[in-house]
DNA sequence: AGCACGCCGACT
DNA sequence: GTCGGCGTGCTC
């Protein structure tokens, strides 16, 4: 007898062992998704890890139901890293399996209530909910658990069932139901007995007292002349005639109609590729790069903003290309724009699929067969691209890599695409190029250790000067009264005369909302959310309070919850009031506001980008997003508003943060025709990062930051594991908390860290506390230390009293 | 994640 | 007394 280890799409902690029925031993292999049951009733479809003949000795195996597809849906590659990924991030393969398999590949079945016919109307035996129920039944015939909960408002429903079944008025059955459904069209086609023109010319004749009809078929013969198939939808639009009109066709044994399966992410035509010439910097940076493949696996091209980075990545995906690989392109979600996807689809057109969060359940099933058949050649996708299973990679791109966003952190597996794709790229001996303007710290330390190999492109492309950064001293200005709302007197200017220059200008805020908080000016009491432990944003447009952290929106507040005044004011500013205040200021301005709010709704991110581009925008402000992926020829002004807000965050990689940001935000301006400026309103002028800022000195704010992080065992020297644990009553969770801390501190001493409740010590009605681990650069080390947590973490939750304590381990968390 | 089972308060 | 709430434990 065989058995299967299978990986179901569940937090469970270890994998479950089945029994492969003989018939099935010949179709099932690893990679394999299999329905299976669980507990009960409940199935699912879970995929094979492992098959073997090892009979379990402590439980009755019970038997695989079904092998789901002809052909494995991942390869052993993939179930090798979804096993590193599990063991690595501290989270159950369940999870990964989760992420990785698009919804429509993830079945488990459902409940489903089928009225017993035989049992007739007579309900005087059930009680007052299972009469509901029956009564619910008997019209309908068929019910989901869901909906009886519904009907009886109320979740727990099982009993109640279980009565109606033993009363015999109704039946169960469990539905595990395939969600993907291939996308039909309707396609015309002529009645092949008509394909010859002796056929064909009696019908002129006939249609001739049916012009309209006659006038179709001609739109039609011509239309399969041109591209051989026809759509349906197409013809009616070309042809400008009606249904009826082609049914009137269809009537008379013409034509006919059939339902087609179609593409829904077509790859397009292959075109024959642009060619175009690197300059000398580029052409020596990919020889470099080449170089660095040859005896190291990952590179790091540190290349300013505007250094032409994209065209050399293009070379070496062609060179992949015609090696036969796949190739993947990462980038942060947020950069992946129409910008970037048109300008990899003009060479790659007949190759590249692009997967982000944006795509439909359907169309993910698609992209995700069409890289595992290796249709797809390259895809450009976002952080979860890297659980494609490809079949053979051969480079993988990870473009803006010192962006936070790789790092996924919530749910788990709480991966980082960056380290991730490396190991990922083992796998296939593959080749991983990191690129960034601003490299993380991290990842300059380990070029510059010789882990990777470094290429610098100092020289923007078409030699382009970097932009002038001014920094504007805030404290002067605001006792010279120069500041109107936010704005220093420079700031205002440089916007004037660019707006004269018809030139336009992004400003740059890291808060959305109009103010971060309300403040009683008699007692000093600020808002709070009811769930969170955070102060509420007020957002003017909606004329609402909003909990950045649950999403919790709340009513405008007039009274002090305190002292019952009236003197709750706005305080600090956000996105929102910058927007209000520059209308206020420019009032010729066409001015646009780009945050999590404004692009709510799908693909207004990419409409105001193109507006943007089309020069329908003067001013544009924003938060991050602002930062990646533009590229607009026509901007020569970027503002920072409030530097010192970019410089105070707890945390110990702020520095690094706000250089980058700062820098990427001045990399926006002035990108074709002439120099850009920048402007950094600041209080603290004096603060060392914003003088690298000015020099766009990278290398001297490494070597500032890496020697801090050396001094206190930050990474890189130190990797970092953050404990987080939740529970619904604060005593709970700071008892559990010490009692851990206890338990590791003997085994880590200096090395278990930062034991207490976090900045925003409440989310979502759940109190918090934190513990770090610092993880020494050891990978032996790493796994024991890793090993002991996770068995303490089992310790912990069989105590009784911290037993609802969950538990949420973060490696290298940023 | 479900779902079953068992223990406690508020109702007919 | 019982219904139905919720906390707890198990699923190959």
């Amino acid at each position: 007898m065989k058995y299967a280890d299978v990986i179901l799409p569940l937090a469970l902690p270890r994998n479950y062992t089945y029994a492969v029925p003989p018939e099935m031993e010949s179709s099932i292999q690893p990679g394999s998704r299999v329905a299976v049951q669980l507990g009960k009733q409940k199935r699912y479809a879970g995929i094979v890890k492992r098959i073997h003949d090892l009979p379990p000795s402590n439980y009755k195996t019970k038997p695989i139901l079904d092998v789901l597809d002809k052909e494995p849906v991942v390869y052993p590659t993939q179930l090798a890293f979804w096993e590193w990924i599990a063991q690595y991030y501290m989270c159950n393969e369940g999870d990964v399996l989760n992420a990785a398999l698009p919804a429509h590949l993830k079945l488990s079945s459902e409940t489903v209530l089928l009225y017993n016919d035989a049992f007739g109307d007579d309900f005087t035996a059930l009680s007052d909910h299972e009469y509901l129920i029956a009564e619910a039944l008997q019209i309908r015939k068929e019910l989901r658990i869901g909906e009886v909960q519904l009907i009886l408002d109320r979740s727990d429903v099982y009993s109640l069932i279980k009565q109606l079944i033993e009363k015999r008025v109704c039946l169960v059955y469990e539905e595990l139901k395939e969600s993907y459904k291939a996308k039909l069209e309707n396609y015309v086609l002529l009645n092949p007995a008509l394909e010859s023109d002796e056929a064909m010319a009696p019908l002129f004749d006939e249609l001739s007292r049916a012009p309209k009809q006659l006038e179709l078929l001609l739109a039609y013969l011509h239309l399969v002349r041109t591209q051989g198939a026809v759509l349906q939808s197409e013809l009616l639009k070309k042809s400008g005639a009606s249904a009826a009109q082609l049914k009137g066709l269809v009537d008379k044994g013409i034509l006919q109609v059939e339902k087609r399966q179609v593409d829904r992410v077509p790859l397009g035509k292959m075109e024959t590729q642009l060619d175009f010439d690197l300059s000398p910097a580029q052409e020596k940076a990919l020889a470099e790069i080449r170089t660095g493949f040859q005896d190291k696996q990952v590179a790091l091209l540190h290349g300013v903003t505007s250094s032409g980075k994209t065209q050399i990545y293009v070379k070496l995906i062609e060179a992949a290309l015609a090696n036969g690989k796949q190739v993947l392109y990462l980038l942060p979600e947020i950069a992946l724009t129409a910008q970037i996807i048109r300008r990899l689809q003009k060479h790659f057109a007949g190759q590249i699929g692009i997967y982000h969060s944006r795509f439909s359940n359907n169309e993910r099933v698609e992209i995700w067969n069409k890289v595992k058949s290796g249709e797809i050649r390259i895809v450009l996708g976002a952080r979860s691209s890297l659980l494609l299973p490809f079949r053979d990679l051969g480079l993988i791109i990870l473009d803006e890599e010192h962006d936070a966003s790789f790092k996924q952190h919530e749910p788990a597996p709480r991966y980082h695409a960056r380290d991730a794709a490396i190991y990922y790229a083992s796998l296939f001996k593959a080749k991983v190029l990191l690129g960034s303007a601003t490299p993380a710290l991290e990842s300059y330390y380990n070029a510059k250790q010789g882990k990777y190999a470094l290429v610098e492109l100092g020289e923007r492309f078409g030699g382009i000067d970097m932009p002038d950064i001014e920094i504007v001293d805030m404290k002067k200005e605001t006792a010279l009264k120069e500041v109107v709302n936010n704005f220093s007197s420079v700031l205002r200017k440089q916007i004037t005369q660019s707006l004269a220059d018809k030139k336009q200008v992004i400003l740059f805020q890291n808060r959305r909302g109009y103010a971060p908080f309300l403040l009683c000016t008699t007692c000093g009491w600020i808002p709070n959310c009811k769930q969170c432990d955070v102060s509420l944003t007020y957002h003017k447009h909606q004329d609402k309070l909003s909990c950045h952290y649950c999403g919790t929106r709340y009513p405008y507040i007039y009274v002090c919850g305190a002292c019952g005044s009236q003197t709750l004011f706005p305080k600090n500013f956000g996105t929102e009031k910058i927007e209000e205040d520059l209308q206020a200021l420019f009032p010729e301005a066409r001015i646009a506001r780009m945050d999590l709010d404004a692009i709510r709704s799908k693909d207004s991110h990419n409409k105001m980008i193109q507006s943007l581009e089309q020069r329908e925008i003067d001013i544009l402000v924003g938060t991050q997003m602002v930062v990646k992926g533009l590229d607009f020829e026509n901007v020569n002004l970027v503002g920072i508003l409030s530097a010192d807000s970019l410089l105070s965050y707890p945390d110990f990689r702020v520095n690094e943060r706000a250089f980058q940001l700062m820098e990427q935000v001045s990399g926006r301006s002035g990108r074709r025709d002439g120099k850009g400026k920048v402007i950094v309103q600041a209080s603290n002028t004096r603060h060392p990062i914003l003088q690298f800022v000015v020099e766009h000195n990278y290398r001297k704010m490494y070597e500032s930051e890496i020697a801090e992080r050396e001094q206190f065992g930050y990474p890189p020297f130190y990797r970092l594991m953050k404990i987080t644990l939740k529970h619904k009553q604060q005593q709970t969770v700071e008892q559990a908390a010490m009692v851990l801390g206890n338990w590791l501190k003997p085994h880590l001493g200096h090395q278990l860290v930062g034991l207490a409740a976090p900045l925003v010590s409440r989310v979502r009605g759940f109190y918090l506390q934190e513990m770090l681990i610092k993880l020494p650069k050891d990978s032996k080390k790493i796994s024991q230390i890793k090993q002991l947590a996770k068995e303490m973490f089992l310790q912990l939750t069989i105590e009784k009293q911290f037993r609802s304590v969950i538990i949420l381990p973060d490696v290298d968390c940023v």
